[in-house]
DNA sequence: GTCAGTGCAAACTTTTTGCAACTAC
DNA sequence: GTAGTTGCAAAAAGTTTGCACTGAC
């Protein structure tokens, strides 16, 4: 795909979640201020995770707009409301990913490094959706797979031979 | 099962866990210190999920021993290291579990109260294992289905009328 | 004009760290 | 005896909260 196409893309995607957004904060009676839908749009340009500090930094630097941590809490919360966020607890802190046109996928994550990788399946994805759940009404999931990334496994044999 | 058949077991279940914390710390050549398998057999004491505070509260109360928070933090890496306890990240807190005979499940955890409920299914089950990861050696994993439980879905439901 | 929403700083919660005292080896 | 561990208290990290001010409606 040409690089062009795929920046359009983007911007369709931005500007359906900007939509999407409006409609909610529509239907809540609630406000639309600037902070909300700069944030949204900043999520949206971030490919990947992120979490709240990253996110204020790269705002920052990024010098668009200016946003409170304090702000930015409670946006997130009205975004993963809005199904338009998807909230992880990787490590300490919270972890985010934007919801919409994100395919879906799997985390590996290593337990030596914390590194986070994804990948997709999708037997395991079909596995996933066909679970039926007895009182519940599912949105989302997540699926974290815990082990040892190559990398460590050879920094642990190291480690256990020199000791 | 007789009653007195299941307590027995659970003793079994305390005694090979403790055998294999003992080949662990030998192995790594670290202490076998009387605070460590405290903090073992109280977990494998615990049914379900737990955080720190509560860990700490329960074996102060419980009044077998006293062990400080730091050690606790301490202590439950090291049982998370040697697959003794699997480490979960549902809320603000880090809950933990016994690892060592604990049926495998999977979690559904609600956006609303944020209730966790454990369910099985073999077929789920069978397809994560089944996966094959690429330069990754997995240990095992997580799956939280985020949604609604029925509770809340009622009273979501007057939330939005009485608006 | 009104009240939801924002920014700031303080408070709170959970986890980590530095250091003296202790104890398993 | 000596280093690995523990307990304590202080610090750090992440998140929430109270309140005055601002601006969306």
């Amino acid at each position: 795909m040409a690089f062009e196409q795929k920046i359009r893309m983007e911007e369709n995607v931005k500007d359906t979640v900007r939509q999407l957004l409006t409609e909610y904060l529509q239907a809540n009676g609630q406000r639309k201020t600037p902070e909300r839908y700069a944030i949204l749009d900043t999520i949206y340009t971030i490919k990947g995770h992120f979490g709240i500090d990253e996110l204020y930094h790269y705002m920052e630097s990024n010098g668009k707009f200016r946003v409170s941590r304090a702000t930015l809490y409670n946006t997130i919360i009205l975004l993963v409301d809005a199904n338009l966020v998807i909230k992880h607890q990787f490590g300490t802190s919270s972890q985010y990913e934007r919801a919409y046109k994100n395919e879906t996928h799997h985390h590996m994550i290593c337990t030596e490094c914390g590194k986070v990788t994804e990948f997709q399946d999708e037997s395991l994805k079909q596995a996933i959706a066909n679970t039926k759940l007895k009182k519940f009404t599912a949105t989302h999931y997540s699926l974290y797979i815990y082990g040892v990334c190559s990398k460590c496994t050879w920094a642990k044999r190291r480690k256990k031979k020199s000791k």
